[in-house]
DNA sequence: CGCCAATACTTGACATATCAACCATTCACT
DNA sequence: AGTGAATGGTTGATATGTCAAGTATTGGCG
């Protein structure tokens, strides 16, 4: 096999020069497929991914209220256009965000019913969608993949620009 | 160990229901870090990622020139908009185009000696930042991981690689 | 030859992302 | 209190991504 796969996928000719540069297309690559078939099913609800992400977030902490902010901070994808994003949120009244009272800088965020059910709709396929995903993988090799991406991430951490230097004690809303 | 890493990382309370989500969270998450460090690398030079891939694929196969839609095959990132995106590299003079005399409907694409010299620069930044990326991983790791995400794209593949097919309700107005 | 479908892009309209500058509020300290 | 720094969030300019429809060219078929 002198060809690795990303490679035949990608149509290079030339060998990769390290396993990094192969891992990491291969990451970037992957990710981006998966990506889009879980874009492809929250889509038919008008949502984007994004979107989707935001209203797990606060389905989850529920009833309870979660700043902006923190809502960034739990996102998988760095987002810094959060406000934007809730804006459309709230225009479609699948959030309410009212201001904190006790401190007057915070916007606190919850879920309204119109979301709670639109995400019950979208359990199920996106349920799925993942499956269908990771058929081809056994559930050993997907601990081996969660591992091994958990272990990636350490690393990433430690060189800079990281979002969750310390997980942050629950504040009184 | 009641907590999974990625569980901590985006303060989530509930644990997973399944292992494919949290490995689709860790793979989403794991992938927008690395692209966000390789993308500070290019930004120096006021080129993207996506950009920076585009010289990458031009150099790969210089002095031949390619076509356009054969560079959007070959993209990591899957690219619809590869005409704009071809567009910024030749007003930044990095690629060249001009149209196919035998196939008057294509438009093939070279890197420019300017865009040589430009990736020229970038190649040592590059392997160190992704060599400091994977500093963490062994290289029997990397391995492994570049293994599990072929056989992971080799189901995804499978799905699927149509557009969304089913013609989508009403959105909010 | 003449017509039509397929190919290879291109363009326009719109949604979203990004960065920096900004405002309001609170905190720390004197 | 009173000032300055830090925090929490918003906004504006600009870049980029995305989808649908459009143009030009080619290849196939009668």
């Amino acid at each position: 096999m002198p060809e690795s796969k990303i490679q035949q996928e990608i149509s290079q000719r030339k060998p990769f020069e390290t396993a990094f540069q192969e891992a990491g297309v291969a990451l970037l690559r992957t990710s981006d497929q998966l990506q889009r078939r879980l874009a492809a099913t929250v889509e038919p609800c008008g949502l984007t991914l994004q979107q989707y992400n935001v209203l797990r977030i606060l389905r989850g902490s529920h009833p309870e209220a979660v700043p902006t902010l923190e809502i960034a901070t739990r996102m998988i994808e760095q987002a810094p256009g959060i406000t934007r994003l809730l804006d459309r949120l709230e225009a479609k009244r699948l959030i309410e965000r009212v201001r904190c009272s006790r401190d007057r800088r915070r916007v606190l965020c919850t879920i309204s019913t119109a979301g709670l059910d639109l995400l019950a709709t979208l359990d199920r396929p996106m349920l799925e969608t993942l499956g269908a995903c990771f058929e081809s993988l056994s559930s050993a090799q997907t601990r081996d993949l969660i591992q091994l991406l958990d272990d990636l991430r350490e690393g990433l951490y430690s060189i800079g620009f990281h979002r969750n230097p310390t997980p942050k004690e629950e504040r009184n809303p």
